[in-house]
DNA sequence: CTTGATTTTGAAATTCAATATCAATTATAT
DNA sequence: ATATAATTGATATTGAATTTCAAAATCAAG
C-alpha cells in the first residue's frame, strides 16, 4: 500500500502535479475499499472521513489513479464506470451474470498468450485489454 | 438482408410487438450503412429519407435490434454506444488504437474455444462476450 | 519568511447520451 | 368496424461525467 502511494507520487511528479491532502486521502480510502466501486460510491465513503471533499475531486483523482496504473476502469454494462484498484490483485477478466449482476473474476494465461499472438498478427502493440463474458452464473440457472 | 428483416419480424411477433413503417425503415437504413455507428449517426442518416422520424424511435429500435440479435452494442471507450449489424459479419473482437481511435476487427477461434472452457470451469453459461484490446496500431508507431 | 507563478479545490453550472412521459396515432385481432 | 394494445415524436428528464471559476493551497526562488 505504501508502494501504491509512492507510485502515485512518482506519477504526479512526472506530470508536474502535486500530491495534495485530498488526493492522498482519496487514494488511501480507495485502497482500503472493496473493489469495483463507482466514483459516487467512493465519494460517499470518503465523505464520512472528510465532509468537505467534493465529488469533482473524487472523479478527477480516480482519473489520475487510472493514469498512474493504480486503478482500472471497469464497465459492467450499466451506465456507470466502476473502478478497481490493483493492490494485491493480478490482471483478470470478468464473467458477468445477466440475471443477478454478480460477476466472477477469472483469468486464463493461455488466453492472455493468444491475445498477444493475435495482436502480433496485426502488428498491433497491446497496452491493456478488457474481456467480459456475459451469461448466466451457477446460482441463477 | 431479407433474412434480417424476417428475423426482426419473428422477434417482434414473439414479444407481441409490431413491425411498423418506422422500424422497418430504420432497419433497412441500418443494414445498408457502414458499421459501428452511434444512435445519433443513424438518426441523421434516417432523417434524410424521412424527416419525421424521432430520435427516441431510433434509440428504441436499436435496442430492439440488439434484442433480436441483429445488432450488437460496441463500446469504444468514448461515452457513446456504437452499434454494428451482423449482416454478413461473423462475431469478432476489436483491437482499438489509443492514438488514432481506429480499430481492427479480429477473431481467433482458439481464444473463443478457451473462453468457453474458462466459463465451464466456473459453471457459467456464456451468452456473449466483449473482448477489446487497446494499444497502438501499425501506422501509429 | 515573502513573493509570485501555478496548480488545485469545491460548489455550481453545464454537457450529453440515454430514458421517461404523454397525448395522439396506428396496428392487429376479433 | 371496433376495441385493445402498442407505437410514435416532441419534449422533459435523468444521471454520470466534465467544465467553469473564484478562492485556496502549493512550491520554488529570492
Amino acid at each position: 500500500m505504501a508502494k501504491e502511494i509512492q507510485i502515485f507520487i512518482d506519477y504526479l511528479k512526472k506530470k508536474n502535479l502535486k500530491l495534495t491532502d485530498q488526493r492522498g486521502r482519496i487514494l488511501n480510502v480507495f485502497l482500503k475499499t472493496q473493489r469495483h466501486l463507482s466514483a459516487e460510491d467512493l465519494y460517499n465513503i470518503v465523505r464520512k472521513n472528510d465532509a468537505s471533499i467534493g465529488q469533482a475531486t473524487v472523479f478527477r483523482t480516480l482519473k489520475l489513479l487510472c493514469g498512474a496504473d493504480i486503478a482500472k476502469e471497469v464497465d459492467l454494462g450499466d451506465g456507470k464506470t466502476r473502478y478497481e484498484h490493483k493492490c494485491g490483485h493480478e490482471h483478470h477478466d470478468h464473467l458477468i451474470c445477466t440475471r443477478c449482476g454478480r460477476f466472477i473474476e477469472a483469468m486464463d494465461p493461455e488466453i492472455e498468450r493468444l491475445q498477444k499472438k493475435l495482436c502480433r498478427r496485426f502488428a498491433f502493440t497491446p497496452q491493456y485489454h478488457k474481456m467480459e463474458i456475459f451469461g448466466v452464473c451457477k446460482k441463477c440457472r
